[in-house]
This record gives structure tokens, C-alpha cells and sequence, in this order.
DNA sequence: ACCTGAACACCGTTCAAGT
DNA sequence: ACCTGAACACCGTTCAAGT
């Protein structure tokens, strides 16, 4: 609809990728439109409904194409398992392409339209695996919080400055030992593929839900 | 050791959980302390090393007392799932204390004795339950994003505004459906106990771990 | 050694005014 | 209907000065 509201969004996505959400000021923005901060507020509101409207573009380019009345024939399902890999990885590249997105999305409820087909994909998919229906949203907060977590966990630098675990250097320390790091230490040298570490927890992630609906009578 | 850095740590702290990460501010700390905001400077060094000095805080309140030589006789081993299980339960509290904790745990490495003496926590529980080797550093990065996560949405407001998901108003929209929110529609309306939830995540885990140690030879 | 005061370059937002 | 300009109450941080 309204093309400036597009294109204040545009700008602040724009300045998120190029420089970090940090860099996202009213200011800042309100400059790279070319236009004074104050003639932002009519168009999105506030800088808190800014950042709202940024996860909502998120949101619109991670759901799925909507099935229109008369639009393309549907492809065969693949099944619950291809369908939640699909998810979570359009899920992953979305973080790459806007690595601000997971911090954002932790404190943004973003109950929108587009959200909540996100949301109902993996519903479907849990249902369709044969998870009982009172436990489908609270597998679905456990699915969607990992993942959300391991993008911002990446993204923070939880998980080390580099390719390299911190944590290796920590074998024994003087006043203090630490067994656990001791007997890992070899594998806590090498560097960490994390897009590979993605697809082991989502099979693992996989694993528990075929459990948890094979308790199902 | 320094007298001074303690009580500007404390003084942090204490403003984090009466008003938020957010009012954390060099000048609100140092008006809390009784000095002018430069004064902090020399002992803390900076905002973001105000920030993590206050993880550090958080730490050494999570790790378990340390075993000291010469120390109180150390109680029978309880098991790694129970391991686990009140690991998992103190982290929790330490959230409840401190809401602010998941979102500034998530953008600061932490690399301190008491991270690594935590994170070691961990590494033992997993190796007790014969989670190979190359494995349990993925592992306990799966379970720690996790917990995080799920403080963090919570926290953050991700979850919902109150005690009731707002997705449940959603079963059906005017122009697109939503199949999985319709079939779900009475366990979406109910209120969710977050604590119960997170046992029951807690279950599941340890299944999955069980699940990746039986896979060993 | 420890602290202060003034200053600089930033914030989000209100309010009255312009066209 | 849409935008501007000045102002207010905040930030983190530098730098020179005080005791």
C-alpha cells in the first residue's frame, strides 16, 4: 500500500545488513530516506514499531507462497520430515542473509498473519508425524526456540570469537579442574562447521519427535 | 578483591532487576554508587566490560561450590540425568531472579573459570550417559541454546504477552487458512505453565540424549 | 590513586510551525 | 496530508583538571 512505509522498511533493513541493528536510529534512517527524523513517525510509528515492522518483512519472505483460490498445482507432499528440514533451513538462510534477525525476533512476539503460517507449518508437520495434539505447541516452542537460539548464539558470539572453540585452551586451570574439558580436549580443538552442527541437531531434533509420537496410542 | 568494582557490579545488578537491562546506564550506575559517571571508568572499564563483568556475577551465583582440597566430604553421585535435571533447575532459578540474564548471556562469550566450570557441569553429565566423545560438545551446545533460549522468549515477550498464547485467536483467517492452528484450537486457548513446560522439554531431552548414546558402540 | 566538570557526538520523542 | 526545526531529556566517552 503506502510506498513510503516500503520504503522506510527497505532503508532500515538496508542499514541492519550493511551496519548492525545497533545502527539502526531513527536518525539514521530518516537520512538514508532523505528525509528529518521527525517525518518518520506518521509513516511507521515509533522506533519500537519500526523494529516490528522490520520482522514483519522477515516474516513475509520466510513463509511459504500463500495458496491462492485458483493459483499452481500444490506439489506432492514430501513428507513431515522434508517439510520441517525445508523449514528450518529457509529458517537458516534468512539469518544469514539479515543476521540481526534472531536477536530481534526473541523480543517480538510478531503475531502476524505471516508469523503465524510459519507457526503452522510446523504445526502441520507435527501433527502430521503423529505428535499428540496436546503436546504440538510446546514441541513447537521447543523446535522454534533451538533454532532461534542457535542463530543468536552464533550471531552474539556465544559460541566463540571464531571457527575455534574457546573453550579448548581450558583443559586444566590452575585452582579449579575441569574433568568434562579435559577428557573433550581434542575435539574442542577443531574448528566448528555450523551449518553442518544445523543439520545434526535437526536429525537429532527429528529423532525426538518420531519418540515422542511413537508414545502416542 | 577491589572493594569498589564489587559494589558498582552490585549497584548494576541491583538496577537490572528492579528496572530492566535497559536502565542500566553508566550514569545510572554511577548515581546509584554516589559518584560521577567517569569515576567508573578505571574500574570497570566501559560499558560493554560493565556488561560482562555483570555475566561474571551471574556465573560464579551458577557454578556449583568449587572442591576444594582439603573440603567438605562430597555427597554420592546422583546420576547424570538428575545431574542434569538440577543444573538445569538452578539455571532456571537464576533466570527467575534475574529476567535479564538469557538476553545478555546470548551476546557475551563468557569465557570466565565459572562459565567454563559450568559448561563442564554439562560435558560430565553427558559423557556419564555414553554420549560419544566427538558428540558431546555439539550436545551441550544443543541443550544450553535451549534452556537459554526458552528464558529468553520468555523474557522477551516472543512466547506472548500473558499466561495465554495469542496465536489461538488465529484458527482461521479471512484470506488464507491456517490448518494446524484450526485443529489445535482448544490447546492453543488454554494457559501454559512455563515451568511444567520446561520439566517436560527437560524429559524429552534427556530421552534424546539417551536416544544419541545408544547409538554408540 | 582516585575523582570531577565541561564538552562532544550521539539517542528517541514532543510540540509548534510551515506548505 | 506531509514535512521541518528547535528543543528536551537522555546516552557513552574523551580530555584536562583538581586533590
Amino acid at each position: 500500500m503506502s510506498g513510503r512505509r516500503e520504503e522506510i522498511l527497505d532503508a532500515a533493513v538496508a542499514l541492519a545488513d550493511e551496519r548492525g541493528l545497533d545502527a539502526v536510529s531513527m536518525r539514521a534512517v530518516a537520512e538514508r530516506v532523505g528525509v528529518t527524523p521527525m517525518a518518520l513517525y506518521p509513516h511507521v510509528g515509533g522506533k519500537s514499531a519500526l523494529l516490528d515492522g522490520m520482522v514483519g518483512r522477515l516474516m513475509s519472505n520466510l513463509a511459504p507462497p500463500r495458496a491462492d483460490g485458483a493459483g499452481a498445482p500444490v506439489p506432492a507432499d514430501p513428507g513431515w520430515r522434508e517439510r520441517l528440514r525445508r523449514f528450518a533451513r529457509s529458517g537458516w538462510a534468512m539469518m544469514e542473509r539479515h543476521p540481526w534477525a534472531a536477536t530481534l525476533l526473541f523480543t517480538r512476539p510478531s503475531v502476524t498473519e505471516d508469523a503465524a503460517r510459519a507457526v503452522d507449518e510446523v504445526y502441520a508437520a507435527l501433527l502430521a508425524a503423529g505428535v499428540p495434539r496436546a503436546q504440538v505447541p510446546r514441541v513447537e516452542r521447543m523446535v522454534s526456540t533451538f533454532l532461534l537460539g542457535y542463530a543468536a548464539s552464533l550471531e552474539g558470539g556465544r559460541f566463540g570469537p571464531q571457527e575455534t572453540d574457546p573453550r579448548a585452551e581450558r583443559g586444566r586451570l590452575p585452582d579449579g579442574d575441569l574433568p568434562g574439558h579435559a577428557e573433550l580436549t581434542p575435539w574442542l580443538r577443531r574448528p566448528v562447521d555450523w551449518a553442518a552442527e544445523l543439520e545434526a541437531d535437526l536429525a537429532d531434533l527429528i529423532r525426538l519427535i518420531e519418540a515422542i509420537a511413537s508414545d502416542a496410542p
